[in-house]
DNA sequence: ATGTCC
């Protein structure tokens, strides 16, 4: 099949192919539907991106796009690639500039009719407590020298030992919480001054905390492992490492654009910048992002802990009448050292998810021992005004697509294009008529993020289904939303 | 995404 310059194979209704040619070392494999593929390739560079990432050396089987692909840094956000441990690179690129960008997802006991009465006040309240927008700071107290290293080094546990949550937490979070090849001695101080006063903080864009309710239940023996049940209040928090996250990255991209050429790596593209994984260059980018991803985790667990006090302070219930708890907290913008079978043998690979999300099946080892029969929970918001789901990854996501998901709905519209249908409404209101009070630091943040600005996540979660690589739990929809 | 330019 021709699409515009590209040839491309249809594998089945909801895969397509890009052959290996030229210097491309192993083929593209991209998730969408047919009519999906023709937007893609009106609208951006994406598909190029695709053929470029299969150009890193080292790259194993495929280099896959989600149904949610876009234009990015260098690599397309909806993009997976994985690379050989010992003969392959590892780039800031595959991760992106938030460093474990990523949700989480917090259960109540609370019903839609215990909140309704109330939701205005929470919102308000949950708004007062959580700094949102660009630069925001001042959730908690700044923190020091000391503490920055130790959450940097150690992950999540960090926040549990500091009171914001609890020890199981722990157990509820991809990798525990924590990437132990972290190295704060790889980070720059400037990266660490950014992250001292932004603990606990949401930033802006498309991070949210949302309060949720539990719409619909497709899986209900999954749904109820999860402890989820239908008009259930539910709180989602997408965030990721704010301006810590981003220095690492942009510090990194200098160094790994040195080391392309020191290593005499040839890219398509030098947003590909790399190096070897075993390089210094790659040791020490593997060792900074991996701080970096701790940053992230105990953003969003103290970001958590803020959330449940406000709620407990804003009902005057008690722990017990609230019964929080952690469902699951993912990444979907990460390296990962990772296990997985490439033509029958067993090899260590490098796994670049850059708006994508793990979606390891049942039985897997890292799975928590509660979820060993249902799989691992995948969390892919939507937009503020329609839903989000809940998923589970399956066996043949491990087979397929090294244990790799779709992360979100992606944009229909740019920030520039959505800003101007935004002008002189009055988006707060019509944001209440569809049923969902939003507080936001900035009138354009809004715009830009309204419902119209993009894609409908159903279309994108169910070609993850339909393809067996993820399956739908619930869906959840928003009541109440802070922005940045 | 990001003290939206050290």
């Amino acid at each position: 099949m021709k699409y515009k310059n590209y040839h491309i194979e249809k594998i089945h209704d909801y895969l397509f192919e890009i052959p290996a040619v030229d210097n491309m070392l192993v083929p593209g494999r991209i998730y969408v539907t047919e009519k999906m593929m023709d937007t893609i390739i009106e609208e951006d560079e994406s598909i190029q991106q695709v053929i470029n990432v299969a150009q890193l050396p080292g790259i194993q089987k495929y280099s896959f796009g989600m149904p949610d692909i876009h234009w990015g840094y260098g690599f397309p956000i909806g993009g997976v690639a994985a690379t050989d441990y010992k003969e392959g690179v590892i780039s800031p690129g595959g991760v992106g500039y938030d460093i474990n960008c990523g949700v989480r997802l917090a259960r109540t006991d609370l019903t839609v009719d215990d909140i309704k009465p109330h939701l205005r006040k929470i919102i308000v309240n949950l708004f007062k407590n959580i700094p949102t927008g660009v630069g925001s700071s001042g959730a908690i107290r700044k923190l020091g020298d000391k503490d920055m290293k130790r959450l940097l080094r150690e992950g999540m546990s960090w926040a549990v030992e500091n009171g914001f949550g609890d020890s199981g937490d722990l157990e509820n979070t991809e990798e525990k919480g924590v990437l132990k090849q972290a190295e704060p001695g790889a980070v720059s101080q400037r990266a660490i001054e950014r992250g001292k006063p932004q603990m606990g903080t949401l930033g802006s864009g498309n991070h949210f905390l949302e309060v949720d309710v539990i719409d619909t239940i497709y899986l209900p023996n999954e749904a109820e492992i999860l402890g989820l049940f239908k008009n259930q209040i539910v709180i989602q928090i997408h965030t990721g490492s704010r301006g810590c996250g981003y220095q690492i990255c942009d510090d990194f991209l200098k160094i790994l654009a040195r080391a392309s050429q020191k290593y005499h790596i040839s890219l398509p593209d030098r947003q590909l910048a790399c190096a070897p994984i075993g390089s210094q260059e790659g040791q020490d980018y593997l060792a900074a992002m991996a701080a970096g991803a701790n940053f992230a985790w105990n953003n969003r667990q103290v970001i958590m802990s803020l959330a449940k006090k406000t709620i407990m302070e804003t009902l005057f219930i008690s722990p017990s009448d609230l019964n929080f708890s952690l469902v699951y907290d993912v990444c979907h913008n990460i390296a990962k050292i990772e296990k997985h079978k490439v033509e029958g043998k067993e090899r260590k690979l490098c796994l670049h998810r850059k708006g994508a999300t793990r979606a390891f099946p049942p039985k897997h080892p890292d799975l928590p021992p509660k979820y060993q029969e249902i799989g691992q929970p995948i969390l892919i918001p939507g937009d503020m005004g329609r839903y989000s789901f809940v998923c589970v990854g399956t066996q043949k996501a491990m087979e397929e697509t090294f244990g790799s998901t779709c992360h979100g709905a992606g944009r229909l519209q740019s920030r520039k294009k959505a800003k101007m249908m935004g002008k002189g409404r009055d988006l707060f209101n019509e944001m209440e008529k569809m049923g969902v009070f939003v507080l936001a630091k900035g009138y354009h943040t809004v715009a830009e993020e309204m419902p119209y600005a993009y894609k409908d996540v159903a279309t994108v979660t169910d070609v993850m289904e339909k393809a067996g690589i993820s399956r739908k739990v619930a869906k959840l929809k928003p009541i109440g939303v802070i922005k940045g």
